[in-house]
DNA sequence: GTCTATAGATCGATAGAC
DNA sequence: GTCTATCGATCTATAGAC
């Protein structure tokens, strides 16, 4: 059933996703993923944390093929953001699923993934800034819109959460799509 | 030194803040509040359910005392605004400290705290959105600004702890305090 | 109320047979 | 590679003396 490594990664990330580190218990994680203990040493022979960190880097190899490097190489910065936007409507599933990096970022696991958390949100405001400066704004007028973006996303996750309700994540999208790339759209920078 | 149940709460908040549920471990917290077990199950026979419960009601009885009622109480409706980002930045530790009811809300222990959690930010959104309605925006508009408000500044707090870097907390306020009470200001609502 | 001691479960991780 | 069995540590919680 499951032969590689690479297989288990989803069932991996979904679980981090619903318990966080400390809460993904090896018991847990092995009902989830129908391998036994001594598979899933052979797989990670550094454990929970090897595991973990597997995750964490196919969700950053995820978002820069799907999210960071198309925000760059989409010649029409217009149609850049709105790839982004659907992009990861799709991913958090409209807000149904959470955010791993944001999530650790929050919880007491985030001094052993400090880096990569780090990394992750640096880089998608960097590819994001990028997209609005081609768009017309200013180098820091864009970094701060980017990050306006990210934080207005990542809360939406935290209200979708709370309220067990998808809809919060929802409009936060619709906000950042009538919001963002109009201000950014260069043949209408003179709007305001 | 520690004499009374109260006294204890706020360190509880502090571990609870920088641990998490799971990963507040009564071991922890014996050592940090200095109190021997015994002391504790008397405080809190439920156990650490019982300690994080109490913690939260504590937290939302702080906010509707000092940003949710001054939100509604306060007559002019861009000082109530002020108030609760003043407030809210003082409460956060101009970012360094974390929300709890956030941190709450992404982690495992979402299904055990589900209604406080729900509570606090539904409070807090209709607070903010009567004081952006008597600021002259319609109850929608008010609802749909409220909320992004409150998703920025959740957001900003994940990016503040995701970087080490309180500046991200900050920004987000600063955004909000340039845009929310301008557009809120009744005698320039015809601004846009 | 606070102490020491410990129960009973679960934790992450390993050993060794196959 | 996957199994069973188990280690030692840590977990939450309790018992009982004072």
């Amino acid at each position: 059933m499951v032969a590689e490594r690479e297989d288990v990664l989803p069932t991996l990330a979904e679980i981090f996703r619903e318990h966080g580190f400390e809460g993904a218990s090896l018991a847990v994680i092995v009902r989830r993923t129908g391998l036994g203990k001594s598979s899933l040493y052979h797989f990670f022979p550094g454990g929970k944390e090897e595991m973990a960190a597997a995750v964490l880097k196919e969700i950053e190899a995820w978002f820069e093929a799907n999210v960071f490097l198309p925000l760059e190489k989409e010649a029409d910065p217009h149609r850049a953001l709105e790839n982004m936007l659907h992009a990861v409507e799709a991913y958090f599933q409209s807000g149904r699923r959470v955010c791993l990096v944001g999530a650790l970022a929050l919880g007491d696991a985030r001094d052993r993934f400090a880096a990569p958390i780090r990394a992750y949100f640096a880089r998608w405001r960097e590819a994001l800034a990028e997209a609005l400066q081609r768009a017309g704004l200013a180098r820091a007028e864009a970094k701060d819109l980017a990050e306006e973006a990210i934080a207005s996303l990542q809360g939406a996750l935290v209200l979708a959460r709370a309220w067990d309700d998808p809809g919060a994540f929802r409009r936060a999208l619709n906000r950042l799509k009538a919001r963002v790339p109009a201000r950014a759209r260069p043949m209408h920078s003179a709007r305001r």
